[in-house]
Parts: C-alpha cells; sequence; structure tokens
DNA sequence: CCTCCCTTGGAAATCGTTATCCAGGGACGT
DNA sequence: ACGTCCCTGGATAACGATTTCCAAGGGAGG
C-alpha cells in the first residue's frame, strides 16, 4: 500500500523512486520551492527567467503536486463525498454521473458511498467522509426522520445539499416535486375513468416515499375515500410487485388501476397480472414511476413519471461546490414529466 | 471549501471551531501527542493511568483523527479509486456495489470515476487518482488498445486490477471468461435448431466485446460460415437495437437467431421485430447479454448470460487491497451462467 | 542624490499526524 | 551495590505542499 514503486536502475540493483517533490524541482531549476508553488499557481509575479526554468525542470521531472500534502496545507481536498442508500438502484448511475461531469468541470473529485439503505452505516460514512476532511456532501438520507441527525452534523462542518431525499428542512435540498407528480398521476388516471384504486410502494422511510404516498392518499380520496387506504408496503423489487399484485387479485376486489411507486415493482405486477390473463389496459390500469429503460421496453409499455435525472445531479454539484451563499434556504424543486403510455391508455 | 465551521458563542461574536486536534487532545489529557497516537493505535504499551486519561479525553473532545494529515504522513490515505466506463450501465452499479462492501470491510473508501468511455478522459482520471495518492485502482480500461498506456502508468505506481475488461495481459485481471459463455449462447441455438444467425453489437473497444465477437464468430462458422459475418456494430442502446432490427428486417434474409451483445440491444431489436408482427420464438431465436433485469421481465422473457457480478467486485476489491503478492499473473476468470427462456426456445 | 516604497526571491513556519530518538527510571543479574 | 538493559514517555523531525515574513534591490519622486 505505498506510493512507491522499484524502478529498475543501471546498477543492477532495485532502488526506491517516489514521484518527485516541489523540493526536487526547485533544485533542478536553481530555485526555491516557493518559487515554485508561486509560478505553477501563478499567486504572486516571478521573474521571466525563473519562470521558464521552473517550468522546464517541473516539465522534465514529469512533476505533479500531492494533493495530499495540498489538502493539508490548504485545507482543501478537491474531493466531494456522495453518499447514496443504493447504487443498484437505476435512479442513482445517472444522477452520480451527471454530479461527476459537473465536479470534473471545477476539478473536483467524487467519493462515492453506499449506505446499503441503514441509517447506523450511513451516519459511520458520514462521519469517515468528514474525517476524510471532503470539501462538501452530497447527501441521500435513506430515511427521513432517522438520517436527521447525521444530516445535520455534516450540515455544521462542510456544505452539505439533500439530493432526491431531504431528512432536514433547512439544510439545501434539489429534487422534484414528488407530490406534484403522483398528483398528476391519479388525475391522469381519474380523467381515463378510474375511481377505484391500489397503491403498491415499498416500506422505506425515505421522503420520497412518504411525499408519493401522501399525494396518492390525497388525490384518490376525492373520488373513492376507502382507496385511500388499499396500500401495500413491501420492498422495491420486481419479487414484491409480484406477490402484492398475488394479494390484490386473492382479494378478488380488483381496482379500477394499480398505482406503483416505482417501475421494478409495477412489472413485477404486471407479470403477475398476465399470468392470471387479467389484461392491462383493458381490465385494469398500471402506472409505474421513475421511467427507468424498463418502463418504455414492458409490454405494454408503462405509463410512468420521468425525473430530470441529469439536471438535478448537476444542480447538486453547483449548490455543493457553489456553496456558502444562502446555506439555509436553497430548495430546488424540478417537475417530474408525466410520460403516459399504453398501461393507461382507457381504450374501451 | 473550508473545512472548518461557525459556531455560536456568547460573545455574540462567531468564532471559527476547527475540529480538536491530537494536540488538543494530549493537553487536556496532559500527555504528549506521541502518546494520544500510542494510545489510539496501539502502537507501543501506555501506562494504564496515561491511557484511560488520553481515552476519556479523546471521548470527551469527540476527537477523530484527521485522515489527511494521516494519510500524509503514512503515505496510505485509506482510499482506492475505480475507473469505469458508464456508471450508467447497469453492469458496473452491481459490482461497484460488491467493491465498496469489500472495501468497507477493510476500513477503505472508494474514489469513483466515469470515463464516459472516453480515452483521453480515462487517462486524465488516472493521473488526477495517483495525484490523491490512492492505495490501489480498479480499472475498467474503455479500449482495449489505448488504454494499455494507462494500465502501465498506473500499475507501475500502485496496486492495480483490472476489472471486467483487460487491456494490459500481465496485470491482474478479474472479470467472466466472455468467450466460453458466448460459445455456450450459440451452442444453445444450434441446439435449438438454428443455422443461419446475425449479430448485434456495439463498436465499442472494450476487451470483452472483441472478446464476445470472436467467439460467435468462431461458433457460427461451424454450421453456416457467412453468419459469421453478419455483424452489426452501434452503441449499446434500445435505439441502435431498433436500427439493427430494421436493417435486418430490410434486408429480407431473416436468420434463424438474433445474437445480441447486451440486454439493452437485444430489447431494441424485440421491439421492432414485435412492430413488424414477427414473433419471437416462433419465426426467429433472439439472446441478450448481462441478464439484467430488463432479460427477465421482458416478453417474452429473455434468454441472456449472467455473470457473477458481486463475485467480480468483491473478489476485485480483495486482489487491490492483498496487493503485492505475485502482481504479474493473477487472472481471476469466472465462469457465466446461461440463463436460457422463452426468447431461444424452439416450440414448433 | 537621498529616501521611501514597492517588487520579488528565499527562509521558515505551518497544516496534523506518526515515527525516530533520547533520556530517565526501575528491574535484574552479578 | 553497581552496571546494564529494557521499558516507557516526551521532544522532535519528518511527510510535501503553501504562505507568511523578511530582506535586498530597483525605481520613482522630492
Amino acid at each position: 500500500m505505498q506510493g512507491q514503486r522499484c524502478a529498475t536502475t543501471r546498477g543492477g540493483r532495485a532502488e526506491i523512486s517516489s514521484p518527485p517533490t516541489i523540493r526536487q524541482v526547485a533544485e533542478a531549476a536553481g530555485v526555491s520551492p516557493a518559487t515554485v508553488s508561486r509560478v505553477l499557481h501563478g499567486t504572486r509575479p516571478v521573474h521571466p527567467d525563473l519562470r521558464a526554468r521552473t517550468l522546464t525542470a517541473a516539465q522534465q521531472l514529469n512533476y505533479r503536486a500531492n494533493r495530499v500534502a495540498q489538502a493539508l496545507r490548504t485545507r482543501s481536498t478537491g474531493t466531494v463525498g456522495m453518499v447514496v442508500p443504493n447504487v443498484a438502484n437505476p435512479f442513482f448511475p445517472v444522477v452520480i454521473q451527471a454530479v461527476e461531469n459537473e465536479l470534473r468541470r471545477h476539478g473536483v473529485h467524487l467519493l462515492l458511498c453506499d449506505s446499503g439503505d441503514d441509517v447506523r452505516e450511513e451516519a459511520e460514512l458520514v462521519r469517515s467522509l468528514l474525517d476524510h476532511r471532503i470539501d462538501g456532501i452530497l447527501f441521500s438520507p435513506c430515511d427521513r426522520l432517522s438520517s436527521q441527525s447525521a444530516v445535520r452534523l455534516a450540515a455544521g462542518r462542510v456544505p452539505l445539499v439533500q439530493i432526491d431525499r431531504q431528512a432536514v428542512s433547512d439544510v439545501a435540498y434539489v429534487g422534484v416535486d414528488q407530490e406534484a407528480a403522483m398528483s398528476e398521476v391519479i388525475e391522469h388516471l381519474i380523467a381515463e375513468g378510474c375511481r377505484r384504486f391500489a397503491y403498491v410502494s415499498s416500506t422505506s422511510r425515505a421522503s420520497t416515499a412518504a411525499e408519493r404516498l401522501r399525494a396518492y392518499r390525497r388525490a384518490v380520496k376525492v373520488v373513492h375515500a376507502r382507496s385511500a387506504e388499499r396500500v401495500y408496503q413491501g420492498t422495491f423489487s420486481l419479487d414484491w410487485g409480484r406477490a402484492a399484485a398475488q394479494r390484490i387479485v386473492d382479494e378478488g376486489d380488483l381496482p379500477d388501476a394499480i398505482v406503483c411507486a416505482n417501475d421494478s415493482v409495477a412489472l413485477g405486477v404486471l407479470d403477475v397480472l398476465r399470468s392470471k390473463g387479467l389484461r392491462v389496459p383493458e381490465e385494469v390500469l398500471l402506472t409505474g414511476f421513475d421511467d427507468t429503460e424498463l418502463a418504455s421496453i414492458a409490454w405494454p409499455p408503462l405509463t410512468s413519471v420521468r425525473q430530470p435525472l441529469e439536471m438535478i445531479g448537476r444542480k447538486g454539484a453547483e449548490l455543493v461546490l457553489g456553496s456558502g451563499a444562502v446555506p439555509g434556504k436553497s430548495v430546488n424543486l424540478f417537475k417530474a414529466e408525466l410520460k403516459i403510455r399504453e398501461s393507461s391508455r382507457r381504450r374501451a
């Protein structure tokens, strides 16, 4: 685990060769380390001759500054941390990619951590990131309540942006307006003639899940009070979708539409409906959420909600870098887009 | 971007409050910093009294060592870098997750980078990671030829493991035997009665793509020489799958089976076939690769190749940490598993 | 021509740790 | 009783950069 390597030398003996330090560059150029630093950063004017000499020396030695030493001195590591509940959730990779791109434009790296949807692990990760003296944190808290202390702890030390999910209301946040999106889904279904609904979701304690559920309840109550209570909670997986659909069918009371909090769940539901000979959308309408690749490729194509993931990631990165300004009240809500496809179009 | 924060003080004036240093702990405990370090690391025995005092002092001040300073002194950052061509490719998140888990068990962090399948960017990322003095690199080189120099550069400085894709043969590698997997696909299709094939792949210069193509050619040549040349190369996307299928259909010479290098591509193909009224598997058999969630949920379910992603990630992390030992020849090839589903089962 | 200021280079302090080195004291053997 | 060795604690020197601070030199203005 040493940052050194053995280079072959003519003596026939191997010799340790570390990357050159600023001091070696200085000696090679016949100047002081301070001058080298100034030349390389343009911090202060340097005589053209010395400047040229250090520049060629640096180039010849292939000098690159040790960022660890730099970080210790300047108190800035050029790294921001990101904590997400589950990298394998197709939602996040796209956001991560956008974050990384934006950060890279500023020469900043991303330290990625997966909390595995575990609050304890999450807290440990945050502390560890702080130990590493990262310059900021992008945080997607897995639990809107239990994650609060971790968010506060970190936000007190470095610029922090909550991304997608929010645990603390007076810390910067960027995400989409879940309630508006879910309301739009229900309104669409009502317009298609649906009155009786069921909602398949997860037991996730994420803020987004809570918001979607709230919006579902509020929206369906208007047309059919009892539907507001018809909620099935498991995990965000195909299998749970299958299990939930099984229960819905077994109950012998098929709703007009099954609303899902996630595409995977919706496709699990679809799978079971199909195997039971229940046709979508002829006998029951179906909607997903997130508009992953799954949605457009399903048969029938699945109505879903597309979130502007790239924008979320980019904005999150911008905020965490821009820092300082208005740390309290920066909340960026984007609008999601309802993608209506066959699975929710009444044909009859 | 400062690691400091303002804490409220009774003076009514804000005051800088940095996390406590080892020196402050030492003062609070009435010992020297060296002793604190020794107590905290158990490097050398310390008198029980002093030991107890420093321990309580550390606890009271909530002391956590500054990893940047530690890294500078010990030349080990407790961080390994990972460079992948595209985080949004569903293949990688699972691997990343496994890597992260394994690293975490050793208290090591992951610095994730997305090269965007660009060799220049990739090289820049690697140099930047080295500047950060990461303890090792997990590298999925995007180009089996042009990425070689970057791999060599990095491997000369830190433990490096190529993951999934290989550019340099005498640097550690962990992945699956692509040729065996693709051969198995073709053999299965031949057993189902197929003789004439088409291959839809990407122009990717990744080693894996090359290996799959080679295996395809070798295997189909046995039953129908001309099929070996029937290769369509684009990108790993739904849209390219659609475009390729369109061309195959337009050519008016439908093969017995369409073999795809990727699930997304296969589903694009499937989409167009369906819209043309061509039924799978009745009129043409279809296979994918990677066995993503897409494969099992498609209609008909898609035959695909499942790679042991968790094992790859775990083994990669183990290797990069274990380092040192046999740096040259550690090649870990796992076996993929052919998942046969409806899309490639001859029913007639 | 002198003085003052401003420019520029280098020496040295600093960031927060860990590791080396040294000194003092107790134990043990002779 | 004395010498030697070990054991432990602290002072101190790195690690590799940046950034004061200081001094010398040159230019401008009186």
